[in-house]
DNA sequence: TTCTTATTGCAAGTTTATTGCAATTACCAT
DNA sequence: ATGGTAATTGCAATAAACTTGCAATAAGAA
């Protein structure tokens, strides 16, 4: 765990919404903290594998977000379509469909990905 | 409709997974049809604009397919880790779910996404 | 046919993320 | 503390998916 990683780490653990790599890039440096993109990068991956940090993939986005783990449950997401705010959604209501699913489809089902868009109270 | 836009529409008829840009590209060169891959991009908007075509974007897979609306419901899809093969999901469990969400967050739900992933039966 | 507009291909550009490699840094044993 | 070794970092280059500008071509209407 270098200070560049601790750097990274406490922004995740200070930053309410999930963040991309380019916004922790950018905050870092305005808080004159050295590192290059490619390290934010890096770090992000590190941070994964370690099970410490989440990455998501939110639909039509074009970019990875990252939220810490720590302890959290499974949960999804809500995004405002106007101004992008996401919202964390403690819930899941898949555990039943899935057993459906796997017999349906005789598949093995070892994941799903499930998030709502919409318009938050502020842009409504 | 020029033939362009015929030939990729016809792909799409009888293609029964969800295809991506570049294999519409390839699938069309090998049959013949000389067509710029951007002209694939440009036409999949025209068809998307129509309402003819659906985008999806899968966790994960960093490209966009497109499958034939047709008169086709709201579902979802599962995929294989291995293969790759994505099966329809004739089925919505999220219409209930969605009125608790409102309810609970005061966004307006205007739309959702639910994939799910596992292994098809050839690869367990 | 001729005129006008839409469509296409090619080249270049964007965006997000990854990789190679040399320079630096951190860490461990002495 | 000091030196050696391996991990980490920055810079430059690369990759992949997709978009945009623009001139050439094709389609469709009069
Ligand atoms: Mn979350
Ligand atoms: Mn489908
Ligand atoms: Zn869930
Ligand atoms: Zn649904």
């Amino acid at each position: 765990m270098t200070r560049t990683r601790q750097a990274v780490l406490a922004l995740l653990q200070r930053t309410r919404h999930p963040i991309s790599a380019t916004e922790i890039f950018e905050q870092l440096h305005q808080e004159k903290v050295a590192i290059d993109l490619v390290t934010v990068y890096r770090t992000l991956h590190v941070l994964k594998d370690l099970g410490l940090v989440l990455q998501l993939d939110l639909h039509q986005e074009g970019l990875a977000r990252y939220e810490l783990k720590e302890g959290r449950e499974h949960h999804h997401h809500i995004r405002c379509q106007i101004c992008g705010q996401i919202e964390d959604l403690l819930l899941c209501p898949l555990k039943k469909i899935t057993k459906l699913i796997e017999q349906r489809t005789q598949f093995i089902v070892d994941d799903h990905t499930l998030e709502f868009t919409g318009l938050c109270p502020q842009c409504q």
